[in-house]
RNA sequence: GCGCCCGUAGCUCAAGCGGUCAGAGCACCGGUCUUAAAAACCGGAUGGUACGGGUUCGAAUCCCGUCGGGCGUACCA
């Protein structure tokens, strides 16, 4: 065995005692009554697909998991919620190929999601999970849509619009790709149906200025300004955004049609509209008929209004997904609470948004109707912010030979294996040191192995016994690398800065002081790891609310103001280094540097005509003529 | 077609507002141990930064061009 240590027994112990204590959960009513705020780490919340993780979420959240850890250690109140997007046509699509009713698909899928999300460490607060085809939470979904109905932002019109032939759907234009299905690859016909629609454009100008006031990438945020269109060349490219669906999986569109009325949106108190009980699988198969197959239930459809109380009919398409996680991150901190959609109290303590990761995918969709959304709801007085993500960084896929990994590609890996023969520990910091958090990169199954042994290294080095004195200017360098690192998102140089510490404490000798640093530095990447090596040398239950390591003052003045070793160049060729101490100006750089013997043999008799100097770094004597 | 990003050891990535003869992990090679192998430990950088020009005392880093890859978007059908 490569791993001297029992990761299995240690993994399992330490993820057990996270859960019992609740050592991820956030008592939000608590902050609220001292007046803290939380640091809500976000993840997009993903469909939990029959088929589960790949190695491309787990990086992604890995690394998002990073940041929450580092912040909790910093001293924030880190809320780290996750839940499901459970409704829609993927779940359909699947469930109807096994003859299953998709109800029982995501009740089963969601414990493996759950069970998988767990085996990497990830410090999800589990208690305020949800799925979007809960009824508590779709009863929100029909709410917020009532809203819009009443501020004149969802209406109804006929259209020629996107149908898909195999999925039997009308899709929004974003939806399809070159003409085709971007989830089937049928190709798309046109049918003229009578849809809703949400009003974006009116928010069009709002949209495009708000992006200014936005910590984003710019490349994300110049995707949405070009998306929006309202740059001089004209062509409104925004359009009114389409969100009925004639599917069976998704949430009832709140309106009751009634022939003197017209259409009247459900009232609150009779909200949520449930979608009828079906036992049989096949009976809610979508067909050609441009209606959902819940026209096909009379007794559910039949109804009165709600205006006039003269017989009427429900409508019968749901609501797109997008619709479901256009607001998702409003109802995490209130999941408890079943009066509102979200209490004043806890919002104003955990939104907006703190951290955001995004997927480059949802540029141009997710994020862009979150923001329609939450500027409508500011606009009615339900929410006391314009922007959901203030703080957003989008992060890279994981390509398989130069290919994204992704279901349609054929060319998904499982991070199962790896987990059960590795432990979680090392496929975290495997995946993570594979490469930069934003920026594509190629999957590296090698990297287990290299993981594994820098795990095995850092096991050793704590067994052994203490050191009498370690090297403390090597600890502060340490500390203040692998902390600027992770800000940055380069966990993967966060890692190798943490490796090069190793090796320096495997020659130098490590004190119990430099012991404790390198666990405390080791947690965000290996958690498992580093609660287990933390207890042995005696710090309290939990590493992971320790206080982040700090450099004191004076360690950081001796990091500046060390000798350092200048590098002379002749030519601009370096020739040789001299020792001297920092902070020295041009001039007694300059006399340093020719009073040493090395340089002057360099020289050979030859005068410079030239010098230059860079600050703290070299010297270069020019011979030449020019 | 247009826009943005990228091209560094066999592989995955560092170093990039120009500055110490380009560094880590994996792989690989050699050694110790072993009957042998594996594991472990010790030791070794094996490329001159896709290609061609330019600017500079000095270019992986900046500029121009070519080639290759990715992402986004448009148009034609």
């Amino acid at each position: 065995m490569a791993v001297p240590y029992d990761f299995r027994e240690i993994e399992s112990r330490w993820q057990h005692r996270w859960d019992t204590d609740g050592l991820y959960e956030v008592d939000l009513e608590r902050l609220a009554a001292t007046g803290r705020k939380a640091f809500t780490n976000l993840a997009e919340f993903p469909y939990p697909s029959a088929e589960g993780l790949h190695v491309g979420h787990v990086f992604k959240w890995c690394g998002l998991d990073v940041i929450g850890r580092l912040r909790r250690m910093q001293g924030e109140a880190v809320f780290q919620p996750i839940g499901f997007d459970s409704f829609g046509i993927n779940a359909e699509n699947y469930a109807m190929t096994r003859g299953e009713h998709p109800a029982r698909l995501i009740a089963r899928t969601r414990q493996t999601f759950r069970k998988q999300l767990s085996s990497v460490g990830i410090g999800w607060d589990w208690s305020r999970a949800f799925a979007t085809s809960d009824s508590a939470y779709y009863r929100w979904t029909q709410w917020i849509f009532v809203k819009l109905m009443r501020a004149g932002l969802a209406y109804q019109d006929e259209a020629p619009v996107t149908w898909c032939p195999k999925c039997l759907t009308v899709l929004a234009r974003e939806q399809t790709e070159d003409e085709c299905c971007e989830r089937c690859g049928t190709a798309v016909t046109e049918r003229v149906l009578r849809q809703w629609f949400l009003r974006t454009t009116r928010y069009a100008s709002r949209l495009d200025a708000g992006l200014a006031t936005l910590d984003w990438p710019e490349s994300a945020k110049a995707k949405q300004r070009n998306w929006i269109g309202l740059q001089p060349d004209g062509s409104m490219r925004l359009h009114d955004w389409l969100v009925s669906r004639q599917r069976f999986w998704g949430a009832p569109i709140p309106v009751i049609h009634c022939d003197r009325c017209g259409a009247v949106p459900v009232p609150e108190n009779q909200l949520p509209v449930l979608l009828p009980e079906v036992e049989d699988p096949a009976l809610i198969r979508p067909d050609q008929s441009g209606k959902s197959p819940l026209a096909r239930f009379d007794e559910w459809v039949a109804t009165e209004c709600p205006a006039c109380a003269l017989p009427a009919s429900r409508e019968t398409d749901v609501l797109d997904t997008f619709v479901d996680s256009s607001w998702y991150f409003l109802r995490y901190p209130s999941t408890d609470i079943e009066g509102e959609p979200w209490s004043a109290r806890r919002t104003a303590t955990a939104l907006p948004v703190g951290f955001y990761a995004g997927g480059p995918e949802h540029v141009t969709r997710h994020h862009l109707y979150a923001r329609f959304v939450t500027m409508a709801l500011y606009d009615l007085g339900l929410v006391p912010f314009e922007e959901p993500f203030p703080h957003m960084r989008v992060g890279g896929f994981v390509r398989m030979g130069g290919v994204k990994i992704s279901k349609s590609k054929g060319n998904v890996i499982r991070p199962d294996d790896a987990v059960k023969t590795h432990g979680g520990d090392v496929v975290r910091v495997g995946l993570l040191f594979s490469g930069r958090w934003d920026a594509d990169h190629d999957y590296e199954a090698n990297g287990f192995v290299g993981a594994e042994r820098f795990l095995t290294r850092v096991w050793k080095l704590i067994s052994r016994p203490d050191s009498p004195n370690s090297d403390t200017d090597a600890m502060g360098r340490a500390v203040l690398r692998v902390t600027e690192q992770i800000e940055a998102l380069a966990f993967n140089v966060a890692i190798a800065r943490v490796m090069e510490f190793v090796g320096e404490l495997e020659k130098a000798g490590a004190d119990r002081a430099a012991k404790r640093t390198l666990v405390l530095l080791l947690a965000p990447f290996a958690p498992y790891l580093a609660e287990e090596l933390w207890s042995q040398l005696g710090g309290a239950f939990s590493v992971h609310t320790q206080p982040w390591p700090s450099v004191h003052d004076e360690t950081r003045r001796r990091l500046a103001s060390a000798d350092i070793e200048v590098a002379v160049q002749i030519d601009g060729r370096t020739r040789a280094r001299v020792t001297m101490a920092g902070g020295l100006t041009p001039e007694e750089m300059e006399r340093a540097v020719l009073a040493s013997p090395a340089v002057a043999d360099a020289l050979d008799g030859k005068r410079p005509s030239r010098v230059v100097t860079v600050r703290d770094r070299l010297v270069n004597l020019v011979t030449t003529v020019q």
